[in-house]
DNA sequence: TGACGTTATACCAGTTCTGACATATCTTCC
DNA sequence: GGAAGATATGTCAGAACTGGTATAACGTCA
């Protein structure tokens, strides 16, 4: 992380907020599969409450999925993915 | 499931638990990551034990990992991968 | 502007996962 | 058979996740 003479620094997000590859990488695999859960939504033109109401769960969950929020595993993400029909190999690559 | 004269069923596994296409593709993306683990600390000469040191976790938790346990998540093993030098490039070879 | 449909954020109780430890079951020697 | 190293299984307290509900913010159209 650079430091420059305005008193600011330079450096990535990575940088600053301390991440190691493997979190980077976990990171960037849980905005894909969020990317690609969005992506299939709108493929077929349902709101979030209507693929809430086919996943089983609420329309604020299904946000937070999209957002790859904290609160939500990998693993509900690829389940979600799974239950639409998305099949495995459209997503080992996104892994 | 079919029924047999001799009082057994045939039939397979997924029809006898009532595992859904979704269950299915996420158990067995789970058994590959887990067998990917277990290939990549094989391959480097370590114990389970030697792993969980370097992952700073417990032999146990290991052992769990690469049965792909049913108190193992997704994102636990895929981080583990990660944190062993695993590239997420590697893991859509899993297919 | 306001009503309406959609998406985002906050909070919480119940469930599941994680790490740690103990213990059991192999495996491979002698 | 028995010892020693490695792997598997059981349990549990604390942490993280999930679904539900409420509500806020956004977009658009009359």
């Amino acid at each position: 992380m650079k430091k420059l003479k305005n008193g600011w620094v330079q450096g990535s997000a990575q940088e600053f907020l301390e991440l190691s590859d493997a979190d980077m990488a976990y990171i960037e695999t849980k905005r894909a599969l969020a990317a690609c859960l969005r992506e299939q939504r709108v493929k077929r033109h349902l709101t979030q409450t209507e693929l809430a109401t086919r996943l089983e769960t609420s329309q604020s969950r299904v946000a937070k999925m999209e957002s790859g929020d904290r609160t939500v595993s990998i693993d509900l993400l690829l389940q979600s993915l799974y239950r639409i029909g998305t099949k495995r190999r459209q997503l080992f690559a996104l892994l």
